[in-house]
Parts: C-alpha cells; structure tokens; sequence
RNA sequence: GGGUCGGUGCCCGAGUGGUUAAUGGGGGCGGACUGUAAAUCCGCUGGCUCUGCCUACGUUGGUUCAAAUCCAACCCGGCCCA
C-alpha cells in the first residue's frame, strides 16, 4: 500500500498504488489527510483532476477505475474537474507508445470527447452513472484548448524552460524509446508540459492518473510552483491488467471489457477472468469486501462477473446474464439450451441464397472473411442448432429452414439467425 | 546536409532470381483437457459463395521467360559525422 497513507478514509486509500507528496506530520502540502482536514475545516471541496485524452471513443473497464476514484472525490463532497485533452490529444501523450501517436483533427477530438461523455453517465441515470453529474459544484468538464490553443509563443518558451532535456529523458518511455532507437518528435517533449500547465490552469489541489502518469503529474507539481501556486498531491492507481491478466487493459490488445457491451458479454467475459488477476480486479473495479467472499476461485469470478456487471446494468440484468452464460456454456453440444438463453441476433436479410455454410458465417457476420469462416467449419467449431458443421460446402436453400436457429462458433460466440 | 544500414504477412523475424501465399517464433482462433480458466497437447492463421481465381514482401518504374530477391528514382526510419 501507498506510503503515507496512514489517516485517509478507506474509500480513498482503496487499491491505491501510489500517493505523493507523502511526507511525515501534518503539514497540509505533505500529508493529504492534513490537506483534506484542512479543507474540511475551511469548507472547501478540494479540486481533484483528472484529464483525460479523447483518442479512443470506448471507454472501458481499465479506464473506469480512475472514474471510480474520481467518483469516490465527489461523493465524499469534493469537486471532480474533468479535463478533456482536446488539444493535447492533437499531440499525443506518447505515454506507453513505442510509436510516436497520429495526430488527431480536431473534429474527430470532438466527437470523441462526446462519447465520452455520454458513457461517463451525461443525461443517465445517476446510479449507474460513472460521474456525479448532476449535484452542483461536484462536477467541472474543462476542455484544455480553452488556456493552450492561446498560448503564444514567447509563453510556450517559458514552459520548455522549466524543464531539461535531462529530465525528459529521464521519464521511462522517452528512455526506452531513445535508447532503443525508436523515433521521439520534439513536439512529444511538449505534452508532460502543457499537461502539467492543465493543473495551473485550473488550480488543482490534486490530480489522479494511473502510474505511467507519474511523470505527468510530478511536472504538474514543477509547473504549479513556477507559477506560484500550491503544488497538487498526485494519486496514482495501477494500470488495470487486460483479460488475459498479463498485458494492460488495451483496445488494441483485444482484452478490454467495453462499459456499454451488453450484460452478457460483459459477464461472460468477466466470469473467466484469470485468477492471478482476480485480486486486483475486485479491489479496483467494485467496493466488495474481499475478507467475506468465498475463498474458491470459480465463486470468487462469478461474484466479480456479478458486481461490475449489476454496476452498469442493474442487478436483474447481471443476474439473468448469469444464468443465460451457464446455459450457454455449460451446455456445450446441447442445442436445446442454447435455444432458450438470451442470444444475441443475426439478420439473414443479407444473405443471397442458396448460400453455402462458410459464406452464411462471414454474411451473417460471425467470421470476419469467408476464409476464415472455411478454417473454423474445418477445425469443428461451428455449430448449427447444436450440430456440428463439417462440410464448408453444405448449402442452404432458403432463410426459412435457419430462422430461429442459433449459430455457435467456439465455445463464447452465438448469434440467433433472424430474417429481419 | 554527408556517410552507412535497413523497411517482409497482426507483431517480431527468415528468405538475396524459379514448386513461395512466402521457414520460424509470438499473438489470435478452433479442438482435447480443466474450474467456463491457467499450464500442456493438437490443428488453423491473405482474400474471394473456393475443385479455381485474385492480391501480397515501403512506393513507382525498369531488367528478365521468371523478382520479396537484380537496377533506378522516390518516401520513411536507425546509427555515425556536421
């Protein structure tokens, strides 16, 4: 657990990786248990930050923590300042990359940054919401092209002084990206800059980010100084490991869960969550008591698949996801159960029969090419109404004989054939 | 700007004129096993309503019966020098 992390409520310090400044008594720019009784006593909600980089337009359950914690900011009373990186991200944060980002247009920023808002919980219903959005003053979405796209240039200047090339390549991906070879544009030099003006901008008393934003942060802290204000306190969460509980939480790794996929494949992908990450993932993702479950693993999944599914989609929707995956899944070669479960639909309307079995998967969408389609009928996986396929060439005369019919492939996929 | 090395399929990385859709590894998918998992084993892994036809080795041209492999120009990157 965090240094110094000694007096804060539990709903802050919970699954925490690292808290700084964290130096000793109770001097209210070191301790942030001083600073939040300080601001209890002064009656005024503390500014907690937390930017974040419309670049992507899914938000999922690796993101939701540092929402989680934000959320747990503005129910204890404290203001959530919400920062868009509209114009950073035409920059990209080359955090984590080993390629320098493509720059986004500025439209395409834009439309991201709403649907993000929208997923945040903007206009839902407040208890499935991520965010507070609605009880005053817990709640400021700021855009950061409001104070960097005027910046001029003698300015800009200004913040490149504040930093040296040393220190630049001190921070461990411009490291690894230097020292391996790979190209840095100096413009990337520019990001940890203008995200730590962010936190001058708009005065924060505190700003979260996962640990490969420590480098961020602490420059935040440099930049307030500079400018003569209170350094904020930085709270970092661990970055949350993907599916396969080795690699990070990434879209582009294929292990995400997506915070709007459906209750059934949010439970099922859930539910087999890989033990060694099970720890991390109840801590992080919902506010059960890890001393009460129980202690065998396959409960323990089902009480997580449970949890985060309920958050988003209520407790009747988790719980029907529930028992239509163990219908789907138990039930292997049954046909029969599948048929009854909750599947989600495929329309034949763009199919052109007689089709041929490998073109019916890629038509229908449950293979990506018909090629592929091919391989999976040959490798066995695919079945139809429960029977296995195993010619690709097999044809279908009519939509009328697969109307209703469930199409598996594998052990997770299933679509319902439908002639809408 | 000069010198030099290099750009191969999702990724890494072999291949330096001819059964090459292109060795191998990773990843992914499917099968067996299992706790629905992990580990392990096996198969598949460019596209196409597919007994065949397309498109592929940075880009564009060229040489050749034949090129990822040779030549030229261009684009992009590493390193060294400025």
């Amino acid at each position: 657990m965090a240094k110094g992390a000694g007096a804060l409520p539990g709903w802050l310090e919970r699954g925490i990786a690292d808290l700084f400044p964290a130096g000793e008594g109770a001097d209210p720019d070191q301790q942030l248990a001083a600073r939040l009784a300080e601001a209890a006593q002064a009656g005024r909600p503390l500014r907690v930050k937390l930017g974040i980089d419309p670049t992507g337009s899914d938000i999922h359950l690796g993101h939701s923590i540092l929402f989680r914690k934000l959320r747990a900011f503005q129910d204890a009373g404290h203001t959530a300042v919400l920062i868009i990186g509209d114009f950073t991200a035409r920059i990209g944060d080359p955090t984590g990359k080993s390629a320098t980002r493509v720059q986004l247009s500025a439209a395409a920023v834009e439309a991201n940054a709403e649907t993000y808002l929208l997923q945040l919980g903007l206009g839902q219903d407040p208890a499935r919401a991520l965010l507070d959005f609605e009880t005053p003053g817990r709640l400021e979405v700021r855009r950061n092209s409001e104070w960097l796209a005027t910046l001029d240039l003698p300015q800009v200047i200004e913040l490149l002084g504040i930093s040296t090339v040393g220190q630049m390549l001190a921070k461990e991906d411009f490291s690894n990206r230097y020292s391996g070879g790979t190209p840095i544009s100096l413009h990337e030099f520019l990001y940890p800059l203008l995200q730590g003006y962010d936190s001058v901008a708009i005065e924060a008393d505190l700003e979260l980010g996962g640990t490969d934003q420590k480098f961020n942060v602490a420059m935040g802290r440099d930049l307030q100084r500079h400018f003569g204000q209170r350094p904020q306190f930085g709270l970092l969460m661990p970055i949350l490991a993907g599916l396969d509980g080795v690699q990070k939480m990434s879209k582009s790794l294929g292990n995400t869960v997506g915070l709007s996929e459906d209750p059934l494949s949010m439970y099922s992908k859930l539910e087999k969550l890989p033990d060694a990450a099970l720890p991390e993932y109840l801590t992080l993702l919902t506010d059960l008591d890890l001393a009460t479950l129980p202690e065998n693993p396959r409960e323990r999944q089902k009480a997580l698949a449970l949890a985060i599914t309920a958050g988003r989609h209520g407790e009747v929707a988790a719980l029907a996801a529930q028992a239509d995956a163990a219908t789907l899944v138990a039930a292997v070669p049954g046909a029969a159960a599948a048929a009854d479960a909750e599947v989600p639909e495929a329309s034949l309307a763009a199919v052109n029969f007689p089709a041929k079995a490998f073109y019916l998967l890629s038509a229908v969408g449950i293979c990506a090419s018909s090629s592929e389609a091919r391989r999976a009928i040959q490798g066995g996986g695919v079945r139809l109404a429960g029977e296995k396929l195993a010619d690709p060439n097999q044809e279908f005369a009519s939509a009328a004989e697969l109307e209703g019919r469930v199409l598996q492939l594998g052990k997770k996929t299933f679509r319902r054939l439908v002639l809408g």
